[in-house]
DNA sequence: AACTTTTTTGCGATTTTCGTAAAAAAGCTA
DNA sequence: TAGCTTTTTTACGAAAATCGCAAAAAAGTT
């Protein structure tokens, strides 16, 4: 894989902002041809860097509750109970951690309602968790999934 | 706001997995023609239902570290130090929780040496902070930010 | 049923993307 | 460093997508 260099920061850098920028546009504010954005983008879609997606707003779909929850994982199962986890809908983000709680994953739900059934049924027909550690989510402050910090990208 | 209705989902869920789908090709597998899928697009948009974004990967940009850490804060707090938080680059998720931590953050790092730094000199210096629980990322199963789920749309 | 409002469609003009070959730049070797 | 190879950028016509907007259709109201 391609060093990634500045020129690639500030493609990623624009499209974290607009997805949707054209090449054309991105390629008259970077200085360069149409052609160098596009087969740079090429590239880093090729060797998997990022990805073209949509981020939705929950409380604009009915989203109403979200929830991140620690489990204990019966040793050795982890990875098992992991992979149950990733065919739920429901849940967004599942990660193996060190500390109190083998797996941290997060979850939205339309009500509370849906929480607790996802707690009393789905989780407990899962094979291998020892104990879920609930905390509601009450406010949101942030949340980004691109990671190119402004100081890494020279004002050109 | 209008009602989000299959049409709307429908389209979410195709712009979810591909952000840069053409509205040619999502008025063809619709349906419909591209000035509805133009129109109502720009309607979800105007309303905040979505954004077009993209999706890093973190390992592929030399972010090896990843964290969630819970943080105690003093009684009335908890808001000012959300807005301090929000000021870092390197906190990628903040939102305010019920249960054992006030709040608790998702920050990235290039390395373990840069997360040690961040506990120890950028958390420490925010007034409010009481306690610092940190978990680390050991392997990551799963991460999406967009909630249009499979059974909500009507296969055509 | 008649009227109003909203949504969809159609289509030409404009803009963007795509394919590709030539030019330029960057690397490599002796 | 000159000469050669590989990679990247540029240029530009063809194809495709987006845009602007007016007419038609559909949905909602009284």
């Amino acid at each position: 894989m391609k060093k990634i260099d500045q020129i690639d920061r500030h493609i990623l850098q624009i499209l974290q902002s607009d997805g949707r920028t054209p090449y054309t546009e991105i390629a008259h504010q970077l200085g360069v041809s149409e052609g160098t954005i596009r087969s740079r983008i090429a590239r880093l879609l090729q060797d998997g860097v990022f990805e073209f997606v949509i981020q939705t707003n929950p409380e604009k779909l009915g989203v109403h509750v979200q929830a991140i929850i620690g489990l204990t994982t019966k040793l050795g199962m982890q990875k098992q109970v992991a992979e149950q986890l990733c065919k739920l809908d429901e849940v967004r983000f599942i990660g193996a951690f060190s500390g109190k709680h083998d797996l941290i994953i997060r979850a939205w739900f339309y009500d509370n309602d849906e929480l607790i059934t996802f707690v009393n049924e789905r989780l407990s027909q899962i094979e291998g968790i020892v104990a879920a550690d609930v905390s509601l989510e009450l406010k949101q402050y942030k949340d980004s999934f691109s990671f190119v910090r402004d100081d890494e990208v020279a004002i050109s």
